[in-house]
This record gives structure tokens, C-alpha cells and sequence, in this order.
DNA sequence: AATGAATGAGCTTTCATTCAT
DNA sequence: CATGAATGAAAGCTCATTCAT
């Protein structure tokens, strides 16, 4: 079964701006990996952004579409958070490399990379808070702004790829287990209204 | 009183890192920016990452060395962990650029920007889970792993820039006060102890 | 026919190499001279550097190659040093502006240029000195240490273009030719055992 | 006995020059081994180029007043070149670096290189040819062309450097006398008429 | 006379992108 | 669809030279 050639690309895009980063990494060593020339991939890619880009897109697509999923089901607000960290945790160890690319930020190394992260985390924290808004409503939460409630439980993400970047050198996968274990509680316990 | 001219290199690099990113940014503009030729740039720092990694160091060494104030005072865990979101939230309105550099993760754009980056987390993680440490050893907290912790209680400090860029747009100073009050009671409800 | 573009490439630093010497020479000028874009240069060459050094191994193999055959013939030694005078003369009138670069001893100008230079000497020093050597088995010639009569024979030859550059601006032509001529009868009267 | 700062300068420069090479050498460098600043060596030379010139025109003018001497003694022509292989033997050893410099043929590092050579060589070819010339008419000589025979003379100089260079290495000042004793020979040898 | 901070022109080299084959 | 030779804009950095002190 051949590899769709788009796909190759983007894998190998992927590898390189892991090991490399976005702008270490040439169009001519995505192409080396990906076994193709050099102008296939502009076939494929409007530019070398573009790859970044649509890898980028992929990931967030397949999130809010779970989170989508989540919103419609009958779960409870911490099973909802911990399906959630659960979800990012799978897919970052389906594709381990996206993890690098994801925590080192890369589309800021975009010149427009701004406008485009703005315009990812504005569909994500809207999710977000439809989650927070609907457990309050059920008085399981404290009582705060669902927008910022929902910055807090996005930037507590960031502290998965961190651990596993600064504690779990050598052991990646059980780090990221223990991690995202651990995370789940968090959020939890960050939003939860304590018991009487 | 004439400004050093170390510091207005420094500034305008900040400014300009800032508005277009690392990458693209160059050493003219900066120098345009700053006032002085291209050339006297380089009197001052050995090279474009320097400016940028001196940046990162200034603001790393304050925070650090107030935290190590904190640590030595006689302050409760959530009043420490209330002074330093404060503490982060006035060095950030001091020099407001600084939050859109450090939220772009700059560092990740140099290419030993990760080695750099691991280092500095290492720092601060080790100085917050020592709060956590003694936050628990008076049984405010609940039991969980300290450097998980610190790396959770790290992480959600990025909410703080994240909420500004996506909600407080032209309203960044009362973004920024709102955010930062509400980050304080987060960071203490997700590692409380629950009362009973 | 179209000419190989690196020997237009080569052609043209040449050019340029002898009229402005190798620092003075920009990487832009031999570009337009060649009639390529900058970049192309770095298709066929590592570096500014390189093409000097291509050109000058072209030379020196060429040289070292007739040397050989030289010492395989059964050619008497005056005979072979006119030989020797007589391939430079050709060589020097093929390309004129090699004479330039050589005798401007651009390699010098690199870096590097010593090791590549003594390198270079070394080989046709050897070579010279077995021609000698030869000749005084015979007993043509006058008793002297071998390596220095390869170093006067060579150092010699810089007579040939020093000749032309010095008195004979506007006929280069004749005056390679009157040089050579004179070179050669020089070459073997500074050698030669005085005939009783 | 404080030394001209200007001679300091010079020595310096030689010094450097001699090691790194013209283009490699920075004037901070020169400033740094002559102990004084950046801005002082231009209250003694024009500019960096105009340092290697005066060493350059020292050097020649010490040997053209020397050639001048010899052409007014009464010495025979051999007896001549002789002292003529010694006087410049002598200068390289006395500052041993000068032969570095001068086999460099750094002149030609200079954009305008090339006149200032050609301008050297017309004077010294010139007095050589008059020794030649001399020695002609006492019938000491071949029959040749006065200036190729200059040129030649003066090519054989090289020899001695190349010399020291290949073969002498770490023993340059043996190989030096070695080298101008059989130079001299070489010399004689190459003008000379065969006797009967 | 001496200094050295400041200047800015100028250079090599890289690499994303194009397009003729 | 695929190729890869060719392009040329772009940028970091050096360093000879100047000049205010």
C-alpha cells in the first residue's frame, strides 16, 4: 500500500521541524526525507508555512472535533477534562514528534504565526468554556470567568510537553503517562467547588 | 540623563522581537529603531540571539531572585503563590512587550533555544516546588507529585498572556489586572487541600 | 554548443581574479561576468575560495602531468627543461590571464594558502629535483644540492611573467615568447657542468 | 630608550602580517601588539595598506642604496652578485619575518598592488641590468638580453624562500645559509661565460 | 598626541520558490 | 505528475576609518 505523497511530506516535515525547528529546517531535507524532489512538494504545499500550517490545522481539527463529541455526550464535567487530557495525551503519543513541534510553539515562528495561533485558540477556548459554562450550570464548579476559566485549563496543557521536556528525559512515554495522570486532577481541582 | 545604549539596543530589540517575531526581525531594524548604526549593536552583543538571551536572563534573574525572597519570608503557600502572579503581572505591564515576546516562546526560535529553554525551566520548577514542598508539609495542599505541581502551577501562568491576546485585545492593562487576579485563586483551588 | 557552466564559472573568476585579485574580486562580479546568477556559483563550487583553488589544480595537475611524461622519455636533461619552459609558455599564452593569478600568487591570498601553496611546491619541487638528479648522473651537470637547484629552476620561471608584466606592457604576445626563448637558455647555463 | 611609536607600529604590523596575512589581520590586532590604540596608528600611516607599503618601500630602499654602492665600487660582477644574495640574506635575517612578508608577495593583497610592484621591480631591474650590463663589457657575460637577464636574477631570489619554506621547516635559519650560498652560485653559473 | 566608541558600507552565503523539461 | 537546476533577495556580521573628547 503506497503512501499517499501528501502525507509522506507532512510526516516528514513533521520529523525535521521536531528535530530542527521551523526555520533550521529546509524544503530540501523535508524532500530528502519525504524520498521526493524538491518541487513535488510545492505540488502538495503552497509553502514551507503551509506544511506547518496544515499539520497544525489537522491536530486542532481532530481536538475539536472530540471535544464536539464530548460536548454532546452525557459527561460530567471532570470526566469531560479528563477525556479531554486523555484525548491530547493519545494523540501525542500516536505521533510523538508532534509533541516537539506543538511545545516549542512553532507556528510563532511564522510571520503571521500570531494571527493564526489568536485565531486556533479562540475556536479551542470557545469549546472550552461551553464545557465550564454547562458544569457550572449543574453547580459543580466555583464561580469564575468561563473565559479565563478556560485560558487556565488550555495553559495547564502546556505542562504535559513540560514535564516530559524537563523531568522525564530518557523515559518520554512513562513521563508523559505519569503526567497527563496527574494533569486530569489538576484541572479538576482547579475548577471543582469544594465539598462541604 | 542620556540612557545607556546598551539598554535602548535591548529595548528596541524587545519592541521589534516583539511586533515581528525573532526570525523576523532584523539587525537594521533593530538599529534603526534604537538609534545607533548597525555596527555598534554588535559592541554590545555578540550576536542577534544575544540580545534576545540577555532579555530572557534579566527577566528569569528577577523573578527568580524574588521568588528566592519569597521562600525565605514567613508567607503561607497561597500568599506566596498570590505575590507571584503579582509579581509577574507588574514586571509584564512594566514593559508590556515583554509578555509578547516570552508568550511567543522566542527562545524555541534560536536553534539552541531548547537547551537553554530546559535550563531555565529547571530553575524556576526546582523554586516552586519548594513552596509546594513546604505548602504541604503544613498540610495545606494535597498530596500530589511536586514537580508535577510546579510544572502545572508554571504552565497555567501562560494563561495570563493567553487571555490577554485572545480576549483583551485593546483593553490589554484591565485584561491583564482581571486575568492575573483570577489567575491567584486558580493556582491556589488546584492544589488546595479540600476542606471539609 | 553550450559551454559547461562551470567552466564559464571558472572562466570568469579568472577574469576578474587577475584583474582585481581574489579579495577584491566579489562573488557578485564573477556572477554577472559568467552570465549566471549568484547562487548558481554555489551549485558548482563550495566557496569563493574554491574556485581559486579549482583553477589552480587544473594548472598544476596539467603541469605535473607533462612533468611525467617528461621524465619518461628518453630526453636529454636541456631538453627537458626547454620542454618544461616551453609547456608553461603554452599554457600561459592558452589562458593569458593566468598568468596573472598565478604570478599575483593568489593562493596567498586565502587563508589556508600557505599549506596549499608549500603542498603544491612540494610536488613539483620533487619532480624537478628528479630531473636534476637525472642530468647529473650523466654528467652534465654541475655539482649542487638537488632541492635547491629545483627551487632556483622554479623560482626561475617567475622571470617569464615578471618579464611581460615589467617590459613588455602592449606586446605580451612577443614578449612571452622572447622571455621563454631566453628562459629556457638561462634555465640550462645556471645548471650545466662548463665545458672545458 | 623608548622606541619610535611609529617603528613599534611597523614591527607590529610585519609581525602580524607575517602570521595571518594582510587581509587577515585587523588593525585592532596591530594596535593590540604595538600597544597602542585603534586610532593612533592613523597619526602615523594613511591606512592599513599604507603600513605593509612602508615596510615594503624601507625594504627596497635599504636594497637599491645597497645595489647603488656595489655599482660604484670596483667590484667584478660575480663579486657583485654575491654580495648582492648576502646584503638580502642578511636583511631577512635580521628581521626574519620580513621574509615571510616579502615571499607573500603581499603587495599584491593590495587593490593597487599590481602598480606598486611593477613600479618596485622597474627600479631594482633596472640596477640589476646595469651590474649586467657592466659585467658584459668586461666580457664576463653570455650574450643576452640585459633586462630578461635582470628579470631572471631577480626571479632566482624567490628561490630562497621557497627554499626555507619546503625544506627548512623548523630549521629556517641553517636552510637560509644554506640556500643564499648556493643561490649566489646559481646565480654566477646562469650569466656567466663558459670558459675555454 | 592619544584614545576608543561609533559608524556603515560591503561581503559571502543560504534557501524558498519557480519553471522548462 | 514529477523533477532539480537555476534564481536572487535577503541578512548577519566585520572592520577600516573617523572624530569628539
Amino acid at each position: 500500500m503506497i503512501e499517499d505523497k501528501g502525507s509522506r511530506i507532512r510526516k516528514a516535515a513533521l520529523d525535521v521541524f521536531a528535530s530542527r525547528g521551523f526555520h533550521e529546517t529546509t524544503v530540501a531535507e523535508i524532500a530528502r526525507r519525504a524520498g521526493v524532489a524538491k518541487g513535488t512538494i510545492y505540488l502538495y504545499f503552497a509553502s514551507k508555512a503551509d506544511i506547518l500550517i496544515d499539520v497544525f490545522r489537522r491536530y486542532l481539527d481532530e481536538v475539536l472535533d472530540f471535544v464536539d463529541e464530548l460536548l454532546d455526550s452525557a459527561m460530567s464535567a471532570p470526566e469531560i477534562l479528563a477525556a479531554f487530557v486523555q484525548k491530547q495525551k493519545a494523540l501525542l503519543q500516536q505521533e510523538p514528534n508532534l509533541i516537539r513541534v506543538l511545545s516549542r510553539r512553532s507556528l510563532h515562528a511564522l510571520s503571521d504565526g500570531d494571527e493564526k495561533m489568536v485565531e486556533f485558540n479562540q475556536y479551542l477556548l470557545d469549546r472550552i468554556a461551553q464545557v465550564v459554562e454547562r458544569a457550572k450550570d449543574v453547580g459543580e464548579l466555583l464561580t469564575f470567568d468561563n473565559e479565563m476559566g478556560a485560558c487556565v485549563l488550555l495553559a495547564m496543557q502546556e505542562a504535559l510537553p513540560l514535564y516530559v521536556a524537563t523531568f522525564g528525559r530518557g523515559e518520554e512515554e512513562r513521563a508523559a503517562a505519569h503526567a497527563s495522570q496527574q494533569l486530569s486532577e489538576f484541572m479538576w481541582a482547579s475548577v471543582r467547588k469544594e465539598t462541604a
